[in-house]
DNA sequence: CACTAAATTAACCATACGGTTAAAATAATT
DNA sequence: AATTATTTTAACCGTATGGTTAATTTAGTG
């Protein structure tokens, strides 16, 4: 493999990335990615066959960031649980920090085609069912509460990191008055304000 | 305007919501929704012009849902602060336990065209800046705390009302291993918890 | 350099889609 | 009942879209 072949395809995923994440897999045109990076529309075909293969490509590369990452950090063993949670939520919040736009786009083409989350665990090896026993046997256990108790914990620790990003539209416009700067104020300030509530609710057992 | 009148366009508006919460506006395609409503597609276009009036009507719908009123809750003056942060959150958690798939339909749609809220908002005749107003002159006032903490627990509550419903998909097979009485258990149980989270938020300052 | 293989492009194709129109069916008005 | 206005439909139109193909360019190989 050539290094232009490389390059080709990083730059068709790449511009596919781009306009997948903005547009959506309906709302997305193969002549604009083409265009987006800077090639005959032909090429996108040649080298990834169809418009749903190369969006399975760019879907599966963003669920990676959190995919199988998120649950071992939650699994793994020696450090005390409460630490795990505190990994937990400080790598969370990192991650999409650096890919602010990953979450909405994959919780909107999981809405309108749920099928595909299945689909890319099978394909990628992970087994949903280590999430089960994390639940029961690490964090429940560990702290003494419920299975469904550790549920809402997870819930909610997912919940305030993701939200702000996924609501940024509706959050930006009606609680900053479209003020970009005091929303990344805000950001910058969430770990902190997270963490926070969520030890606390850990003391009193979520 | 006679009642087939009537009742063809509302049949047209319910047809045209189910089609369009569910595949989006690029998603969406007229004759589905002719077909959902059981009539001839140039019946959409002689009631609603076009796809993109159509989808206004409904998106205008579902927002209707949230605002004004989700607002004027938390303005209202004689309540004590606390009593309305609850109030608050038992009338969100009722109104997308009514309309579970609207949040998504709302935000989805607001991560491709965000510029729709702002029409929104101009249309419906909502002044936005009263939002402002109340998280100084209301929530931080009558809390003791800054405009910036105020926020964040606004977006808290959101965010933990919200996100169970948005990200459905991804809890649901993870967290529950598509068990959906498991998810359903899990929603009956969930103002309690957040109400919990929230008021000791709340007496502890954000 | 000649020749082969791979990469890239321009032109094209079939189809699906939003939208229109003219005719048919139904309802309202006299 | 005759006439007019409104609602509904079938057939159609132009275009955008995903995808293909045949030719051209570029890179690799003896």
């Amino acid at each position: 493999m050539t290094d232009d072949k490389v390059d080709t395809e990083k730059a068709i995923l790449n511009a596919a990335r781009q306009v997948f994440v903005r547009k959506g897999l309906d709302g997305a045109r193969m002549q604009e990615i083409a265009d987006e990076a800077g090639m005959n529309k032909a090429l996108l075909h040649y080298y990834f066959r169809s418009k749903e293969k190369l969006f399975k490509m760019v879907f599966r590369e963003a669920m990676s960031k959190f995919f199988p990452g998120m649950v071992v950090i939650l699994g793994s063993s020696e450090i005390p649980i409460e630490k795990k949670v505190e990994a937990f939520i400080e790598n969370y919040i990192k991650i999409i920090q650096e890919n602010p736009f990953i979450p909405s786009f994959i919780i909107g083409e999981l809405n309108k085609n749920p099928e595909q989350l299945t689909e890319f665990f099978v394909e990628s090896g992970i087994d949903t069912s280590k999430v089960a026993f994390i639940l029961k046997e690490v964090i429940a256990k560990e702290l003494g509460i419920t299975i469904q108790q550790a549920r809402h914990l997870v819930v909610n620790i997912i919940a305030l990191c993701v939200f702000p990003f996924v609501g940024r539209p509706l959050l930006e416009k009606i609680i900053f008055q479209s003020n970009q700067d005091e929303f990344d104020q805000f950001i910058s300030e969430r770990k902190a304000v997270i963490l926070n509530l969520i030890r606390t609710s850990i003391n009193r057992s979520v």
